[in-house]
DNA sequence: ATGCTGACGTCGC
DNA sequence: CGCGACGCCAGCA
């Protein structure tokens, strides 16, 4: 995806395409756009899509997010979860995960892989920013 | 090449 | 309401 102004893309500073198209590969947006959510909050894959302007692609976010444990600096991809604010996967009726461990060291608390009070934590990029 | 899968979300029926 | 189809597209078989 490249984004037509770089104004459009609220995102750190990228350099041009020949064509005037900001020049971006979505897995860095990703990791950018994750790199926002102020601590102790939660936001869901498909804000950050909306975010980074394609509604659908919130497939890929999570696709983005499950490469991000290596990456530097350091993605809190724990702080995004579903729009129902579960986490995903496997861990359902699992309270000792490592993603639900951080992010009850931020705080916050994860029941069954539910994240408690998601509504009140949610933080979404569009209205936040 | 082709088809399937996946940290998802929306839309239509 | 619930449920299925579809969009997105990199990676893998």
């Amino acid at each position: 995806m490249a984004f037509r102004r770089e104004e459009d893309s609220l995102l750190t500073i990228k350099s041009l395409n020949m064509d005037g198209t900001v020049k971006s590969d979505f897995k860095t947006d990703v990791f950018e756009a994750t790199r926002l959510i102020p601590l102790g909050r939660v936001t869901a894959y498909g804000s950050i899509a909306r975010y980074l302007g394609d509604v659908r692609a919130s497939r890929r976010v999570g696709w983005a997010l499950n490469k991000s444990f290596n990456v530097d600096p350091k993605v809190p991809a724990h702080r995004v979860v579903n729009r129902l604010g579960m986490l995903p996967g496997a861990l359902h009726f699992s309270m000792d995960t490592p993603m639900a461990n951080a992010l009850e060291k931020e705080g916050m608390q994860v029941i069954d892989g539910q994240v408690v009070d998601f509504d009140k934590l949610f933080w979404d990029p569009m209205t936040e920013l």
